[in-house]
RNA sequence: GGAGAGAUGGCAGAGCGGUUGAAUGCACUGGUCUUGAAAACCAGCAAGGGUGCAAGCCCUUCGAGGGUUCGAAUCCCUCUCUCUCCGCCA
């Protein structure tokens, strides 16, 4: 959402700012909604503000006993003019707000232009994605030999894009997401939190994902949605407050199952458990003052990298261009691990940086101290990593000719004593 | 799921349909006093929006949305949420 006053002083900017992503030129007629609702409303309070005054001289004559009827009567007149007028302000700004929220963000001045993920740029690498020395298998491969990973069982009971995992991968997904938590709490200091998991709807508006994206969600029977990630609930966590600038920045992670639909993704990565309608991830959400937002963003992809380096996964860091880059987002980091069963860097994680746009949409503002003004906050979220995904990077990663996984030192402590993962 | 009570400013808590955007207390900020602090006293202290060069003026908001009325925090309807009791339940 943004600042209709920022665009009243800057048309040509707002325009050419949203041109980078696909955007026809909008400032034009959202100023003529914008004028013209200004100009409705002028009038409106100024009918407001003599039917307040005359009810009040109405009052006062009636306490002393006197007769009102004459001021009752022009209150009634302009009463007849307040209806309409009323109605066509509150149309107008439905309009207004309508064409504000399904614009998308503003990019920042370094993310390049593109089309597609094919225009992204790497930033930097870490490790050697290099293939091994026996033929890698997939993950799906390898899970299924191992008798721990399920898809029939999963579509019998769910449909497609649902996956079982039992014994020792069930186990080693949930060392991950304890590693996870235990760094980004301990280490990086993101405040560990249950959110629920079904939301409202003004919730998912806060974020971004409403009102255009609803194909993306689930819905239940009593109008609440399922979380497509757990950004959705943390970030809204302060909607409507206005927070003391001392307690910033705020940050949140959370262990959550995410939904998404996949509508539009038919016949894409239909193979494996990358790509399904439910999956875990352990996210991170940080809200901060405006003029730490960069640096936040820097910081929070380190903790998410973090996790790769420790579990000595190869990855490289993208810069999303602009075509890639989210609705909500105006800057975007992807991590991507190298999967050596796929021969491919994979998307593992997702860096954003909102700026105010979230916190204009769920009214999230700061103050500073001894000072009047209240300021929006800026939003981040980024995943701390996909839960699923991170998985199948172990097993191609750390994978054994015979078949079997080697578990990574760094998730030792939390096996139990298994050290390899063997078919059951 | 059934029965009842409630929702007011950062918090607590008043509020016969008429100068109530809202008493009072606490918290907070500034000042007086004090060597300093505390106490006491004085003053200030809601958000969003319109208008104006500005000072300012004005509008809206007392959970949300409708309605009654010249006028609604106060009356009516719907919804949401909270609390108490009963039932069920991880």
């Amino acid at each position: 959402m943004f600042d209709i006053k920022w665009i009243r002083d800057h048309p040509e900017d707002f325009d050419n700012a949203l041109k980078e992503r696909g955007v026809e030129p909008i400032s034009t007629s959202v100023l003529e909604l914008d004028e013209k609702k200004r100009k409705n409303q002028t009038e409106l309070q100024t009918l407001q503000n003599d039917r307040n005054t005359k009810s009040k001289d109405i009052g006062r004559l009636k306490s002393q006993g006197e007769s009102a009827d004459d001021l009752m009567r022009e209150v009634a007149d302009i009463k007849n003019k307040m209806t309409s007028l009323e109605g066509e302000v509150e149309s107008l700004g439905v309009q207004l707000k309508s064409m504000l929220a399904s614009l998308p963000n503003i990019l920042s001045d370094d993310v390049p232009s593109g089309k597609s993920e094919e225009d992204n740029v790497e930033i930097r690498s870490w490790g050697e994605a290099s293939s091994l020395s026996f033929d890698a298998k997939e993950h799906y491969e390898l899970g299924e030999a191992l008798g721990l990973m399920d898809f029939e069982r999963a579509a019998k009971l769910s449909g497609s894009r649902f996956v079982v995992l039992q014994g020792g991968l069930a186990r080693l997904d949930r060392a991950l997401t304890q590693f996870m938590l235990d760094t980004h709490t301990s280490e990086f200091g993101y405040l560990e939190t249950q959110p629920p998991f079904l939301v409202r709807d003004h919730v998912l508006f806060g974020t971004g994902q409403l009102p255009k994206f609803s194909e993306d969600l689930y819905k239940t029977a009593e109008d609440q949605w399922l979380i497509p990630t757990a950004e959705v609930p943390l970030t809204n966590l302060h909607s409507d407050e206005i927070i003391d600038a001392d307690n910033l920045p705020l940050r949140f992670t959370a262990y959550t199952p995410c939904f998404r639909s996949e509508a539009g993704a038919a016949g894409r990565d239909t193979k494996g458990m990358l790509r399904q309608h439910q999956f875990m991830k352990v996210e991170l959400v940080s809200i901060v003052k405006q003029e730490d937002g960069e640096a936040e963003h820097e910081r929070m992809t380190k903790a998410a990298e973090t996790i790769l380096q420790r579990l000595e996964i190869p990855y490289r860091v993208m810069l999303l261009c602009s075509g890639d880059t989210g609705f909500s987002a105006k800057k975007t980091y992807d991590i991507e691990a190298w999967l050596p069963g796929q021969g491919e860097y994979r998307e593992i994680s997702s860096c954003s940086y909102c700026g105010d746009f979230q916190a204009r949409r769920m009214k999230m503002r700061y103050r500073e101290k001894d000072q009047k003004q209240t300021i929006y906050a800026h939003t981040l979220n980024g995943s701390g990593l996909a839960l699923g995904r991170t998985l199948i990077a172990v097993m191609e990663n750390y994978q054994q000719e015979d078949g079997s996984i080697l578990v990574p030192e760094v998730l030792k402590p939390y096996m139990g004593g298994l050290d390899k993962i063997c078919a059951s």
